[in-house]
DNA sequence: TGATGCATGTAATCCGTTACATGATTCA
DNA sequence: TGAATCATGTAACGGATTACATGCATCA
């Protein structure tokens, strides 16, 4: 899945500026499985709606740069249907902690307390933020996707640090500590 | 973490020619969590037995090409440990699986059903594979890079299967299904 | 006889990131 | 005053994949 689907996806949810893509992208519903940088949404945007793929409306705004605000088109979202259609690639899990953690034999005590613990912190911040965006979202009932994808992630990062805590259980101690 | 380190790792382990490292990536300890291309193993493994961090032997086969065996050097061990000794990226996770679920609306029941069943059996087949590497070593005692990196693949893929049926109760069906 | 596996390698190409350029505002 | 946020965009670069080229053996 390539960075126009991802752009018109997106926008088949709501109307957005680049920079609000990249955001949503950073923090967001997509944001454990999906990213972007600017250099590569700025122009899928300008081409898509080049190809009326996507509309254009000029936000003026006081003290900052216009704000070009993006909107998917009746032929924009029969090509998002076309390249849902495909069967989906394998899932691409890519994780320098587990190589590293493979050759730990290599690595000092410290570099690896160290890294176990970034791990930990990492999934813990990606499981909060799913857990924080179902609360936000509980009263307007979300559609089936969001709540199965939040569901998929939810499950996966629970699992993950549950393995850390209970291979290390210093770990789970500095959490209690957090909790108090 | 690039490919050099990827071969070097491997090397590390055993002595191997381009072709094996591929393979065992495919199927191997790495395969949920790193892979590489026939068009970057072998410049990569050229290169770096130029630099001195490998050797190479020509091991004549009958009715084959030449297979070269590459193994790795004092040199090569340095570099590797020097690689493994800085922080790990964030886990990068793409999955066009979850992405076209978030989107489902604009699916059809049927592509869904294939969809959905595609992926369990991906996950499936990774948690065999991770399965099978355990048992088949279970008289050598693992290091515990390995048993760590193994366990880790093991308690997400077995979360992300129990969610996927639980949200889909026919999928556990044909399982049962498969076990008589 | 035609596909698949073993075995290596190069070149073209793609896709995306990083860095750079610009510029106003707000906050520390 | 310097950093961070908002906001868009381009160009250089990197890193890897895909396709191509070669060739023998085996299996269906």
């Amino acid at each position: 899945m390539n960075i126009r689907t991802l752009c018109l996806g997106f926008l088949s949810m709501q109307e957005a500026s680049g920079y609000e893509i990249k955001k949503e992208l950073e923090s967001g519903k997509f944001s454990h499985f999906a990213d972007a940088s600017f250099g590569s949404i700025y122009p899928a945007l300008t081409q898509m709606q080049a190809e009326g793929l996507l509309t254009v409306r000029s936000e003026e705004q006081s003290g900052r740069p216009d704000k070009k605000v993006y909107a998917i088109t009746e032929m924009g979202l029969v090509a998002l249907a076309k390249n849902l259609s495909v069967i989906p690639a394998r899932d691409k899990f890519k994780s320098e902690f587990l190589f590293e953690m493979l050759f730990q034999k290599f690595l000092s005590k410290e570099h690896m307390d160290l890294v176990i613990e970034k791990q930990h912190a990492d999934l813990t911040e990606d499981l909060a933020r799913i857990e924080e965006k179902r609360r936000s979202n509980e009263h307007n009932n979300l559609g089936e996707g969001p709540r199965f994808v939040m569901g998929y992630g939810e499950c996966i990062f629970r699992a993950a640090i549950g393995f850390l805590e209970a291979q290390c259980p210093r770990l789970k101690k500095s959490k209690n500590q957090a909790a108090e």
